[in-house]
DNA sequence: ACCTGAACACCGTTCAAGT
DNA sequence: ACCTGAACACCGTTCAAGT
């Protein structure tokens, strides 16, 4: 045991800046009067705090900051960062647009939801890790969207032990176009390697002929969904 | 200012353990003389490190442990973490089999293909959100797989300007079902919700009657693909 | 050129003290 | 029940000192 072991055993470390590192300015120790925090107020302060500087800036310290309170007051509310996360999930799941279900050819109908789906998770990619793995059963906005779904594709002939893996197929197309979006421009450009790809080189040199002003990244959701709805009409009826 | 305050400029705080935190044990303290580091020890390392304790395992800190350094030496061969996800990224794609193009039927290709690219990803999910982004340019073994692909597809036929957007399409699903792999059992199941959604229920319940013994991702997968096939087959001929 | 040691500015989380 | 203040055990990264 060295000298500046036992140091430590006596002597707190300074804190390395002065001011002050949590807290509300005013409030007093105890317990306050009014609601202060709950969930929905965490749910709101969160997607401000994406909105301006993306989900690097959504720390439990800047959350902390946003609501006015100390960081370990949102432990009162929420267990962890990543039920957090469960709530943003949640939230965001019930602004998929599923009202093409029950109106709309089943084909049509898919085709609208999944491009609702995409849009609105293509802002929050650093989600869907999460949702991928998430069981359903602690969230019921989920559910709903999912009996919408269900029922949608009942209706529309499939079989009935086909349309889970149905709708998990779909989500991946989904999930996986979701991140596209937020591609940069030229990612496909070889640069000085296009030597050793002339194919692929080629391929990309003629990547806008067809699709004009269109983002690349819709053009392959586009297409890719077009096939897939194709193939899933020629399976309903083979499968059973 | 504080007593604390100007403390802290002229003392600095006691560690608050007394063990070692960097460097290795018997090196001196100048430039070795054998090469200790190199980029494709640390990605060697790295894979060690994830098939022990998983992604939130690979640390700086436990890189620099295994590889018997001081932290602060990896950065002479790397510029930051994300660099060394960008080295897994490259060896990964490289293990992906595209021996099919070539040898076998284009559509019988892209299957085997996109079930070995999913295989792979499926055990290193993390780098998803980054490859879906990240420029080819400075990966020669993705271009090279890329290259192998176009080669295919251009052979079976389909147009010039849409063979990107098939690619991107098929990736976007590929990634997206990577994750479901690591889906827990029982996803899927409503639990006490179950009465809001009975038509998603029902179906739930049927899930394996069809497929006694294969996991659900692999059923979906394998449903997927075909749909996505039958319909690039109606496509390639009607788009040009 | 390439290592060590020490620090820096964060991060999520815990917990006693308070009302 | 629900807040504050203070700490804890990390994290990735930087940089002077050394050979």
């Amino acid at each position: 045991v060295t000298a500046a072991d036992s140091l430590t055993l006596h002597s707190r470390p300074p804190r390395t800046t002065a001011s002050r590192e949590a807290g509300a300015e005013g409030r007093p120790r105890g317990r306050p009067r009014g609601g202060v925090l709950n969930a929905s107020k965490i749910t709101a302060a969160s997607f401000t705090l994406i909105a301006q500087s993306g989900y690097q800036g959504l720390t439990m310290a800047a959350l902390a900051r946003t609501l006015n309170v100390a960081k370990s007051a949102l432990y009162n509310h929420v267990a962890s960062k990543q039920d957090i996360l469960r709530l943003l999930e949640e939230h965001l799941i019930s602004q998929v647009d599923v009202s093409a279900f029950g109106t709309a050819q089943w084909d049509d109908a898919i085709q609208r939801w999944a491009l609702s789906y995409r849009n609105v998770f293509a802002k929050h990619t650093p989600l869907i890790p999460l949702i991928a793995v998430l069981p359903v059963a602690g969230a019921p906005k989920t559910l709903a969207m999912y009996e919408k779904v269900s029922t949608g594709l009942l209706e529309a002939g499939f079989a009935e032990d086909h349309i889970v893996s149905v709708i998990v197929a779909l989500e991946a197309f989904i999930f996986g176009s979701a991140f596209d979006v937020n591609a940069p421009d030229g990612i496909f450009n070889p640069g000085r390697l296009a030597a050793a790809a002339p194919r692929f080189t080629s391929v990309v040199a003629h990547l806008n002929d067809s699709n004009c002003n269109e983002l690349p990244a819709d053009t392959a959701f586009g297409l890719g969904l077009k096939a897939f709805v194709r193939g899933l009409r020629q399976l309903r009826t083979e499968l059973v």
